[in-house]
DNA sequence: TCCATTCTCAAACAACCGTTCGAGAGCCCC
DNA sequence: GGGGCTCTCGAACGGTTGTTTGAGAATGGA
């Protein structure tokens, strides 16, 4: 093939056949997250990389295949950075880190990336919704999947030894809760109700807030 | 018409007429708050109601619109519940209701609501699907018509007349994502991630929960 | 009794969905 | 240079979706 063609049309280079499947999945993230999981189609994933409609399935299988192989990855890596966090958080501690550095390695990766900044800002509004629009597939692995939660309920048990264990799970959860219900139509309403006053969410600000409403409910 | 042929087959009774619309309505919101609203479709809630196929659009326009007289009625009752239980406690205190007073009359009717036992388990389970799968109309309205949630946050600024009114609304925003975290699959990981010692949830003792850690939260 | 209104019903419509197929192009290795 | 492998491409398939249509039954008032 003569460089004249090569000019006109891309030709398949050697990195070509890894490009179109990653070409694939960036599209497909990024579509899912800011339109949600029921309302893209394939036709649209493949338009927005470039690529042919068939690629998808021959990728990857199908598309909720798709879907939770994006889905997997992420939550991996958030995962990762989290226990990386926490046990910065126990070595700076001897071991036995405060409820107040526990929350922050739960709270800090997820905020921090989620900073329009950030280029992990679009996997973190995919793995939210996965939460709440995710397949069966997904919430099935997200009920059962709790190794990575055990840490820092561990690590809160150690930390609050006198509270009852029940009290500690029940506790995490409600701190999970104020962290999943982090979206952006919810800061929306907030802005709404203070008509205005309250700032732009910068993340330090809003990851300390958390931090003080979050610890003062463990300790209480 | 003969008695016998009335006996056979199901005569249109003056109460009829309505009865399709009111059996829509039913057979809709129970689906859509067990199988999500993605996954449900205007032949299933029909089938389910024992109507004509076109009796969705006839009665209500279109399944879209349908989606959104469910949403607005039950939010509605839902809000006036709390509204009531807030003007009660505001009765109790002399105008004036603490702090744990206020997060009672936000908390306890969605959780009363779904007590297995309680008819409303349904609405609750709608309510809360709308506020992740719901249509952007839905969210808009979230969005936008706060006005119920101003009286729980202007009761707080009295209560609480040393902290900062960007502090009330975000601590608000805190509570709130608690409540809306309340989901099924997430009792579920709780259950896994105790290892099975956590009791299944009856509805009281998680109120009392709640409000202890968020009370604490506001107070810090 | 007759007309107008309201509602039900079976059937069809057009659009979109995820997936599959067969042909062919490009590439590496023998 | 030829066979095998990987990948791309356009086209099509079967199924499901929300909505519309036109005819007919039942009802209430004049």
């Amino acid at each position: 093939m003569s460089d004249i063609d090569s000019a006109e049309e891309v030709v398949l280079d050697p990195e070509r056949e890894a490009a179109t499947k990653a070409q694939v999945f960036a599209a497909a993230e990024r579509l899912f997250a800011l339109n949600g999981f029921q309302n893209v189609s394939v036709r649209d994933i493949t338009a927005e990389a470039g690529v042919n409609l068939a690629s998808v399935n021959y990728h990857f299988g199908s598309k909720d295949a798709l879907l939770y192989e994006i889905f997997r990855r992420r939550t991996a890596e958030m995962n990762r950075e989290r226990a990386r966090m926490l046990h910065q958080a126990a070595d700076r501690h001897g071991g036995k880190p405060p409820v107040r550095d526990i929350l922050e390695a739960l709270f800090a990766p997820p905020l921090r990336w989620s900073n329009p900044a950030h280029e992990r800002r679009i996997s973190v509004q995919f793995i939210i919704r996965a939460r709440s629009e995710g397949t069966e597939a997904m919430k099935e692995t997200l009920r059962t999947d709790v190794s990575h939660l055990k840490r820092f309920a561990d690590a809160l048990i150690a930390a609050l030894p006198h509270l009852p264990r029940e009290d500690i799970y029940w506790r995490l959860h409600f701190a999970l809760g104020m962290l999943h219900n982090n979206r952006f139509a919810e800061f929306d309403r907030l802005h709404v109700l203070s008509d205005g006053a309250t700032r732009e969410a910068d993340v330090d600000g809003l990851l300390r807030r958390m931090i003080d409403f979050a610890e003062a409910g463990f300790l209480a």
